[in-house]
RNA sequence: GGGGUCGUAGUUAAGCCUGGUUAUAACGCCGGCCUGUCACGCCGGAGGCCGCGAGUUCGAAGCUCGUCGACCCCGCCA
């Protein structure tokens, strides 16, 4: 139906007549030419209805209206002199049409295809045109491009790629499962992958040695801007390997994918930093590197205090942490209003001190000694103008308030290098973590992961006890996580015991993989890229769904099909399903 | 489960704080004119349950309460 893409015309077709097909992105009518923008997929070209030309061509191009569908013929030429376009690689040139006809028709559009303001609920309920504006066009087909860096990449590699069930088994310590009822078993469910973990490490028992698969996860849990109930990983298990052969063949992946995105190399290996460094300098297990405003302990200085707010916290084995902001003008106001943000995370309070040019000011400056102050302008080596702001209580929330006070200051005070991409990896994580829900420790990767050294060296320290596990973070946002699996039943039942997994649970949870390390099962490790995530910050956008042709909204409904929805009585009862509307 | 922002022609916004005649603009849409535009231009026109429901009031787009929807955040997300 075409001779060549809209784009793609160039000065070897001048003189030659060509068929094009596309749509009307625009018209424009001077009574006697009318020029129309042809578009597709591969850009814009010009077509210049003449009624010196074909009368008739221009007679029916006054018909033409936005997004209509046609197919043109005519012969390509360079434009005049002075009516070039340099805005569009193909405008230099033009076509004067000599047929055409109407292929399809378009309503009036609910939203223009040039208007950058559309509310986003309405570009997700006409997702279709939405796809016809350049940007969002760019970002799937950046997003195939990925699809194929991957693909090449691991391949060279000598990984294989394998398909694993969507039909699965709920995987343990999980999020939420996404349920599928079935029909041929009353009463049972299938779940929804939340990842393909117990599978993947099935194909390395059955030896493949290296396993990839862009796979779609499913987690029924609340969403967020990075989160979606439906999301692709780029999962990927090998055999024979430890923590470094694992990062060293993420990190050339990440690089390829990098280069392809962003058009220029990655400088690695990539910068790594210990869990617990994380946590006390950043308050977080992803910290974002743009900036630096670390978190300096200075407990220690205040060891003798007669300060009651310090002297409570050390007494109660607490933490004193600062953050000092360097070369800005801090209005009462703004201080005022870190105090009310960190109240409203959940601190009992934040103490802010400014360094003036005759000592340190600040309402709680009287209780402290002369020592303490000069200990504390010395450690945070303070400056005429600097604020130090700080916050004593229990470690762990000192971190996490401090942290996420932090990233506010970074944002409010501009600190953040927006165009810039750090990557870093979070290594040593602890194997353990404390549920407060479940009032026990369960394993914070996953509890397949091996421990460093062994586990039967543990010696009842849940919390210093560390996992070969490790994140890849990119300014302040996890996109990608994995691990060393325990690959001897013993060393894995083991884990169940400290996890207070009782054996027969876990045989019948996934007792398929336990039989599997029985059986000549070999050390295996691997890591899981959030694909769409990866996509979102290497491309620049605010939001994951920017980068899922058919995102679903925050409560998880898809406005273009309109699901979830209501089913008909007739298959409840097949899956003898009754909706009782109240809560259980 | 909790906190917050938003909802006004097809679209994007103004008006709301301080209630009062016919709810304003731009883009789009419809009609007319125009032979070098590319966000074409010029003239004219149509288009509104002010998300929905109660309440307050002589009178509500504007105040109050509820509700629905979209978004952001906390919890949650191994």
């Amino acid at each position: 139906m075409r001779d060549k893409y809209c784009g793609k015309v160039c000065t070897d077709d001048i003189g030659r007549t060509l068929t094009l097909s596309g749509w009307i992105f625009r018209r424009r009518d001077h009574g006697g030419l009318i020029f129309v923008d042809l578009r597709d997929v591969t850009g814009i070209f010009q077509v210049v209805f003449s009624p010196d030309i074909s009368p008739e061509a221009h007679e029916k191009a006054g018909e033409l209206k936005q997004e209509y569908v046609i197919q043109v013929t005519g012969k390509v030429q360079k434009r005049p002199v002075g009516t070039e376009n340099a805005g569009i690689p193909t405008g230099d040139f033009e076509m004067y049409a000599t047929s055409f006809e109407i292929l399809n028709t378009c309503k009036a559009l609910p939203f223009q295809l040039d208007e950058e303001d559309v509310s986003e609920s309405l570009r997700l309920r006409y997702r279709y045109l939405d796809m016809r504006r350049p940007l969002v066009q760019k970002a799937f087909l950046e997003r195939s491009k990925a699809y194929k860096v991957i693909r090449d990449y691991l391949a060279s590699c000598g990984f294989y790629e394998f398909e694993t069930p969507f039909l699965t088994k709920s995987t343990p310590e999980g999020a939420r499962d996404f349920i599928v009822p079935s029909r041929l078993n009353t009463g049972s469910f299938y779940a929804l992958p939340q990842s393909p973990q117990l599978f993947k490490q099935i194909l390395m028992i059955g030896g493949f040695d290296r396993y990839f698969q862009i796979v779609r996860c499913f987690r029924d849990e609340d969403l967020r801007a990075d989160r979606q109930p439906e999301f692709t990983q780029v999962d990927i298990e090998m055999s024979f390997v430890d923590v470094d052969d694992v990062i060293g063949l993420c990190e050339g992946l990440v690089a390829a994918m990098y280069e392809v995105l962003r058009g220029e190399p990655l400088q690695i290996p990539i910068k790594r930093m210990a869990y617990s460094e994380a946590m006390e300098r950043f308050g977080s297990d992803k910290p974002d590197l743009r900036f630096e405003l670390p978190m300096v302990e200075i407990t220690d200085i205040f060891q003798e205090t007669d300060f009651g707010v310090f002297k409570k916290t050390i007494g109660e084995n607490g933490a004193i942490k600062s953050i000092v902001l360097k070369g800005k003008t801090l209005s009462r106001k703004d201080l005022d209003t870190a105090v009310e943000i960190t109240k409203e995370m959940g601190a009992g309070g934040l103490i802010w001190i400014r360094k003036e040019k005759d000592g340190l000011q600040s309402p709680i400056v009287k209780y402290l000694k002369d020592n303490e102050k000069t200990a504390m302008i010395e450690r945070l080596d303070l400056s005429d103008g600097d604020v130090v702001f700080i916050m004593s209580d229990t470690r762990n929330k000192v971190n996490d308030i401090m942290g996420r006070f932090r990233l506010y200051l970074g944002e409010k005070f501009e600190l953040i290098a927006k165009d810039q991409f750090r990557f870093l990896w979070i290594v040593d994580f602890p194997l353990f973590e404390y549920s407060d829900e479940d009032k026990r420790f369960v394993a914070r990767h996953h509890p397949f992961t091996s421990p460093q050294g062994s586990i039967k060296d543990f010696t009842g320290d849940y919390e210093s006890f560390k996992a070969k596990a490790y994140d890849l973070v990119l300014n302040g946002v996890e996109i990608g996580g994995g691990s060393i699996r325990n690959y001897r039943m013993d060393d894995q039942f083991e884990m169940f015991k400290l996890l207070n997994i009782k054996e027969d649970d876990a045989i019948e949870k996934f007792g398929f993989l336990l039989e599997a390390l029985e059986m000549g099962a070999p050390p295996h490790g691997g890591l899981a890229f959030g694909f769409d995530r990866i996509l979102m910050m290497l491309l620049g956008l605010e939001s994951i769904r920017d980068v899922i042709p058919f995102p679903k909204t925050q409560k998880g409904t898809c406005l273009l099909s309109g699901a979830p929805s209501k089913i008909p009585q007739k298959q409840l009862n097949e899956l003898r399903i009754r909706v009782t509307g109240e809560q259980q």
